[in-house]
DNA sequence: CAGTGGTCTAGACCACTGA
DNA sequence: CAGTGGTCTAGACCACTGT
C-alpha cells in the first residue's frame, strides 16, 4: 500500500471528482491519511498541500481538511517575451522601433507608476511582427528615473522588452487584460481596419517599490490567450 | 544561523534580483546551501523547489540548478463565479435567464468538445446585473449526452455556472480570452453601443474525458481582469 | 559512473485556532 | 487546552543525466 505523494495526490482527487468526499466535508486528518496509504505523514502532507495551492481543499489548524465547496478556479497564463511567442508558432519574428523620444511623464502615468513630479521617461512605440505580418504594437514608458542608463540604449536592434529582462533580473508586476479599439493610428501599424477589437495587455513594472516602466500591448485582430487547468 | 524555508527562499530571490548571482548562472547544490544556512538538506530543497514552480531558477539533475536566464513570467489568475465576482465589488448581484433550449449541437460545438454526430445540448443564454447594471452576457452549451439531468433544472432562480458548480465537483477546462466586437443583439444585451469592443472569455470544460459546457461570457465594455505577480 | 536533485521516513516541536 | 496542520531534521535510497 506504500504509495507516492503524486499517487496519492491524483487518488484524493479522483476520491472528491467522483463524489467519495463532497464538497464541503471534513477530509480524515494527515495521520489517518498516513495510515490509510502505509506512507509517512510529510508525504501525506505534501499531497494535500499541493491540493490546498490548487484550490481544490481547504486547510486549517485544528479545523482540520476540507474539500472546497466551490473550488477556486485558477488559469495560469505563461506571459513569454513576443519573441518567444512568435517563434513558437514557428513563424518568424521581426522587430521595428517606431518612434522614440525622452518625455516629461504624463500625468496619467504619474499617477498609475506613482513617480515624482516633473520626472522624465523614455517613450518608445515598436512593432513585432510574426512572417512580415504585423503580430503585436508595443506603446512602452521607462522611467528614466530609476533606469537612466535605457536613454544610452537605441533599441532598433531588439526590443525593450528584452533589454529590461536582461537589465532588470526580476520584479514585480500588475497586469491586465481588456479589449481595445483599434484607433486610426493602431489599425494602420497593425494592417486591421479602424474599429477592430484588440485584446491588450497592460503591465506596470516595479523593483523593489521603484517604478520600472509600463507598457500597453495590442495585438492584431483575432488574437486569443489560451491555457488549461 | 538557522533559518526557515521561507526565509532561504527570501535570501536566495534578493541574491538574484541584486544581481549576485547573475542569470544562467550554476548555483551552490542543496548540501552546499545547506551547509551555508545552517539547515537540513530538505528546507533547502523546499525553498528551491518553490523557486523552481515560480519559474525564476531552473534545476536538471547532476546538471545542478541555474538562474533563468529569462525568468518564466506566470500571471494567475482566479477564475470566481459572477456571482462572487460582482459581490466582492460591493454591487448587488442579479441573474436572469433570457433563453432557454434544446438543440442539436451544432457543428463548430460538436468538433470543438468532440462530441458525436446528432448530439443533443441545452442551449443558455443569460445575463449578469451588478446594481442592475449589465455586467456580463453568457451564451451557454451543456451537452445532453454527459449531463442529461441539466435538461430538468430550469434555471430560472440562478445560473447555470451554479447548478455546474454543484454538480460536477471538479473538471478539466480550457480557457481563452480575446476581444469581440458588440453585434447588434449583445449590445442590446449589454446595453451598450454597437462595435463596442468587448472582453471575452470561452471556457470549454470536460469531466474525465466527456465534454460538460461550452461557455462565451462577454463582459461589458472597459472591463478588466487584473492581476499581480 | 558519479553528481545532483527528487522523494520518502520516523520522529519531533511548533503555531494556530476551535471548543 | 487540545487537535490539527506547518515545518524541520538527519538520514536514506532513488532517478536522472552529463561527462
Amino acid at each position: 500500500m506504500k504509495s507516492t505523494y503524486r499517487e496519492i495526490k491524483a487518488d484524493i482527487l479522483s476520491k472528491i471528482t467522483k463524489g467519495h468526499w463532497q464538497p464541503g466535508s471534513l477530509m480524515p486528518n494527515e495521520i489517518e491519511l498516513a495510515d490509510i496509504y502505509g506512507c509517512a505523514r510529510a508525504t501525506v502532507n505534501r499531497a494535500m498541500r499541493e491540493l490546498a495551492d490548487d484550490g481544490i481543499i481547504e486547510r486549517r489548524r485544528k479545523a482540520g481538511t476540507r474539500v472546497r465547496a466551490s473550488p477556486i478556479r485558477q488559469a495560469r497564463f505563461d506571459i513569454p517575451l513576443v519573441r518567444r511567442e512568435i517563434e513558437e508558432k514557428g513563424a518568424e519574428y521581426r522587430y521595428s522601433l517606431a518612434a522614440r523620444s525622452v518625455e516629461q511623464t504624463p500625468d496619467w502615468l504619474r499617477e498609475r507608476l506613482n513617480l515624482d513630479d516633473g520626472a522624465r521617461a523614455l517613450h518608445l512605440v515598436c512593432m513585432h511582427y510574426a512572417d512580415d505580418d504585423p503580430y503585436q504594437h508595443e506603446d512602452r514608458w521607462i522611467s528614466l528615473a530609476t533606469l537612466p542608463q535605457a536613454e544610452k540604449a537605441d533599441f532598433i536592434q531588439s526590443g525593450p522588452n528584452e533589454w529590461l529582462v536582461a537589465t532588470i533580473p526580476f520584479s514585480n508586476a500588475e497586469i491586465s487584460f481588456s479589449a481595445t479599439l483599434a484607433d486610426a493610428r493602431l489599425a494602420d501599424f497593425l494592417g486591421s481596419r479602424l474599429g477592430d477589437p484588440l485584446f491588450t495587455i497592460e503591465r506596470a513594472t516595479w523593483f523593489e517599490e521603484r517604478a520600472i516602466t509600463y507598457v500597453r500591448l495590442a495585438y492584431r485582430p483575432g488574437h486569443r490567450m489560451t491555457t488549461r487547468y
